[in-house]
DNA sequence: GCGAGGACGTA
DNA sequence: CGTACGTCCTCGCT
């Protein structure tokens, strides 16, 4: 048997390699695919994009690629007119294809020409002889942006066609091709023939479409019949076919694939090869096709298959006075740690502690009711930085450890906090998931096993004869996590966010744990009584919402609010939801603006005081024992860097209106604390830019230590500082804080107030006045799209795939997404590093003062008595200190007894 | 009870 | 047609 001969189960795919390059070219916009030297790449990118995409998915054991060669077919001898519709291909376009030639040659994936005919026809061809009983190939897939070939279709042959742009495809299987256009795949060119096709140029029977010619096909069984019964025919479509009989016939010819080339290569010959890796890297590098470098080869690492059943552990179920000599036998070796329990809220509970090590030992400890000795010694090992430990998502563990009285030290990894520096857009970073991917095995629980009789062989040492599933589920957790803590550090190596991880993200556990323990102190009396005063106002406003409409609607349903509005009050249409029209405040602010009609007023206002009532309510739920509030922080949900609070939320708590603000007079400074100090960065975002950007001017106007957005409004509108109005300065501070999120034109004439054009000259003006903000801003969106990702100023990533979508919308929200992140970000890193160092002078001057929130851009922090002066300077020195930039860091710092009055 | 959609609070 | 979050409500579904 020769060494190329097709196995039993292969599976021949065929490109259309001119069809594809052609969509391509036409799906994605040029501007954004050139390279550096100005080589343009779209339809490149799109067929090598659709060819990794395939070759995952469908998994083929042989590929070729079929082009034309010229335009000169038989069918163009036939008749001039074939395909001259299209414009001669650009060269922009024919350029690309002989660099497609050159991926196919290093992905050794064969290519076949003849000259006189199309690609169509060699896949027809190819597709004939594979079908063959000898052939040994089992099912043929054809991916094509040319329906012609779907006359290709049959039980054991699919065409997966292209729907929009160049990501989805067809699967045209011969009931998709039946219940698409109404008749069977080898009935579709007498379709066609009938009904014409605009893009060949071939005009079909005029009047008639898809639906009538599919009609006559079935009904006269297939075309030749429909032609030689013509006229049985009658009304207008009957005449217009016997008119054109003549272009029927025609089209027919020329639709009509060949099927009897003589082809150098065979489908044999199509036996897939391994690529030239040297090539195809030297070869994306030219074409700067980093994303599609890293696809390709996760597409190949992802053909390995997951490793079935588990591996031995040496479980041990540790019993009293055990406990010290197996964390002995342990010594200074890395021990993967699970701990089972609960936790939350600031505090937590621990039941047991699973413990695995590299050499395959593991041990179960059931810490509830655990004796003076035991605890001792698992309190020392568990506190000792020098008895490395790992673990997922360790922050609750921590608070759980922390409840019992076991501080945990030693933490040298945290798979969950690892696995969001390599992929921080993930929504969640469960340990059953991470193991799958980054160690092919299942931890699933139904693979696990919940009987303590499918455990059995976990328990191969001592103990065995006592295993309980909980223990044993806990024991390949800890040894999941330690083998995941190993496969992640390459991961996050190989990223670059070794620092982030070591330097930041784990210390930063300790801080966050302390913060949540900690809490934050309020005057359930006074939020209580904002409550009742909120409450009242609620009702007023409803009642006099009411009363203008007579009568008794929900307020708080957009979809009763747009019946009363639109229909009953017939104000004019707002903005469209997907659902109807808005009712946001905006439009009804508008309206208000519009028709002065008072049911809005109210409306408003009711709206407003009931989410401050509910907002006080959300709150007041959530005071623990202890009087105080203890948010969760989590580390691992923002894809910029920053941190998100929870339960409840405390970054978001009113600020902007005067009743608002009441409610942080209720956050107070708690029992054996003076104040509460607030210490926040000025403009962190527009300094980080300033830094990143290089940008000559904007560098000195932060430097110059003056109002910052006067300033730039005075450099924008070319006047003396003096001269700014206060109008000016509102329009260039829009503009500073709207241009880190990818502000449009339009965007900022909305929230102005004014025209799009007026807005436009102004951004105009301001990139006039700020080169480096725009080579900058220009720049980001460029070297991410070659790279797939943005980076911080410390090297944290986020990967933005859409950058490279031909959807409009995905891709410019991906480059917004691009232009944010290395700011938003950078911020995040910075304000982190911020309070490590702060957290780490609190103890280095033994200082009792201490940290309860971050709200992204500022520090909340409880005042020991006696400590104001000492804390504010370390404060200010650390937060200015967190990073090294072009412009200095501005903090501003207040005390007070509430929230409130600590702002400033 | 769940999920989507709408609305809105913060940086 | 401006980024990043979390939470509440309603409404239609199961």
């Amino acid at each position: 048997m020769p060494e190329n001969a097709p196995q039993p189960g292969s599976r021949l795919l065929l490109l259309d390699g001119h069809s594809l390059a052609y969509r391509a070219f036409f799906a994605l916009p040029v501007e954004n695919f050139s390279t550096t030297t100005g080589q343009h790449t779209n339809a490149v990118f799109g067929f090598v994009s659709m060819l990794i995409n395939v070759l995952r998915d469908e998994q083929p054991t042989h590929v070729g690629v079929a082009f034309d060669v010229s335009r000169q077919t038989f069918r163009a001898e036939e008749y001039a007119e074939y395909k001259a519709n299209r414009s001669a291909s650009p060269s922009e376009f024919s350029g690309q294809l002989s660099l497609i030639e050159e991926v196919l040659d290093a992905l050794r994936i064969p290519f076949l020409k003849k000259e006189g005919f199309e690609a169509d026809d060699i896949i027809a061809t190819l597709v004939t002889q594979a079908l063959r009983e000898d052939s040994g190939i089992d099912e043929v897939l054809i991916l094509t942006g040319d329906r012609d070939s779907l006359q290709l279709v049959s039980e054991r042959s699919t065409v997966l066609y292209p729907m929009r742009g160049v990501s989805d495809l067809a699967r045209m299987t011969p009931e998709a091709v039946q219940e698409k256009y109404g008749v069977p795949p080898q009935r579709y060119p007498e379709l066609a023939a009938l009904v014409g096709e605009t893009s060949d140029n071939l005009p079909g029977v005029p009047g008639v479409g898809q639906g009538y010619a599919a009609k006559w096909i079935n009904q006269f069984d297939g075309l030749d019949n429909v032609i030689t019964h013509a006229d049985q025919i009658g009304g207008k479509k009957g005449e217009s076919l016997r008119e054109h009989l003549g272009d029927v016939l025609r089209n027919r010819r020329l639709n009509a694939l060949v099927t009897d080339l003589q082809l150098e290569l065979g489908p044999a010959d199509l036996l897939k090869q391994p690529w030239d890796r040297q090539r195809v890297h030297t070869l994306f590098d030219s074409l700067e096709f980093q994303v599609l470098r890293t696809r390709l080869f996760d597409s190949l690492e992802s053909q390995e298959e997951v490793e079935e059943g588990g591996f031995e552990l040496d479980g041990a179920l540790l019993g009293e006075g055990e406990v010290a000599a197996w964390l002995a036998e342990v010594g200074e070796a890395v021990v993967g740690v699970h701990v089972r329990g609960e936790w939350g809220a600031g505090t937590g509970r621990v039941e047991g502690l699973a413990m695995a090590t590299a050499d395959g030992r593991a041990a179960y400890l059931d810490t509830t009711g655990l004796g003076g000795e035991d605890d001792a010694a698992l309190a020392a090992w568990l506190a000792d930085p020098a008895r490395p430990k790992v673990l997922h998502d360790a922050k609750g563990p921590a608070l759980a450890l922390a409840a019992h009285g076991w501080s945990l030290a030693g933490v040298t990894s945290d798979t969950a906090l690892a696995a969001y520096l390599v992929r921080p857009d993930q929504r969640s970073y469960d340990l059953a998931d991470l193991t799958l991917r980054y160690l092919k095995r299942e931890l699933r629980q139904e693979a696990v096993g919940e009987e303590p009789g499918e455990q059995g062989e976990l328990f191969a040492g001592e103990g065995a004869e006592a295993g309980h599933a909980v223990a044993a589920t806990a024991m390949l957790h800890a040894r999941a996590v330690l083998d995941l803590a190993e496969a992640l550090a390459e991961a996050v190596e190989e990223t670059g966010g070794q620092e982030l991880l070591t330097q930041v993200e784990l210390p930063l556990i300790g801080v966050l744990r302390g913060m949540e323990e900690v809490g934050i102190a309020v005057d359930a009396d006074h939020l209580g009584a904002l409550e009742a005063h909120f409450a009242t106002e609620v009702g007023a406003a409803a009642e006099a919402a009411y009363a203008v409409i007579g009568k008794e609607i929900n307020l708080g349903s957009p979809k009763q609010l747009q019946v009363v509005l639109f229909d009953e009050l017939g104000m004019p249409k707002t903005k469209r939801t997907k659902t109807g029209y808005t009712t946001d405040a905006d439009a009804l602010t508008a309206l208000l603006a519009k028709t002065g009609h008072p049911f809005l007023e109210h409306l408003l206002r009711h709206r407003d005081v009931i989410r401050l009532r509910q907002t006080i309510e959300g709150l007041l739920k959530t005071v623990a024992p202890d009087g105080r509030i203890h948010t969760t922080f989590n580390q691992m949900i923002a894809a910029t860097g920053r941190l998100s609070s929870t339960d409840p939320n405390l970054q978001n708590i009113p600020i902007r209106t005067e009743e608002g603000r009441r409610i942080r007079e209720g956050f107070v400074v708690g029992s054996g604390f003076e104040s509460l100090m607030t210490a926040d960065y000025s403009q962190i975002e527009m300094r980080i830019m300033a830094h990143l950007s290089e940008d000559a001017l904007l560098i000195e106007a932060f430097r110059s230590g003056s109002d910052f957005h006067s300033i730039t409004a005075a450099r924008v509108f070319d006047v003396p500082a003096a001269e700014v109005t206060l109008e000016m300065r509102a329009k260039i501070k829009a503009m500073n804080y709207g241009l880190a999120y990818g502000l449009s034109a339009f965007g900022l004439g909305q929230q102005l107030g004014i025209e799009p054009a007026e807005a436009r000259g102004l951004m105009e003006e301001y990139f006039e006045t700020f080169g480096g903000i725009r080579d900058y801003l220009d720049g980001i969106v460029d070297v991410a799209r070659r790279s797939g990702y943005t980076e911080t100023i410390r090297g944290r990533r986020r990967y933005l795939p859409d950058l490279v979508s031909d959807n409009r919308q995905r891709r410019e929200m991906a480059q917004r997404m691009a232009l944010n992140a290395p700011i938003q970000g950078s911020a995040a890193d910075l304000i982190k590093i911020a309070m490590l160092r702060v957290d780490e002078q609190l103890r280095t001057q033994g200082l009792t003062s201490r940290l309860l929130l971050q709200v992204h851009d500022e520090l909340v922090l409880e005042v020991a008595p006696g400590e104001r002066e000492a804390l504010e300077e370390l404060v200010r020195t650390e937060m200015a200190g967190a990073a090294d930039l072009t412009v200095p860091l501005d903090v501003s710092v207040g005390t007070g007894a509430s929230w409130h009055e600590a702002a400033h």
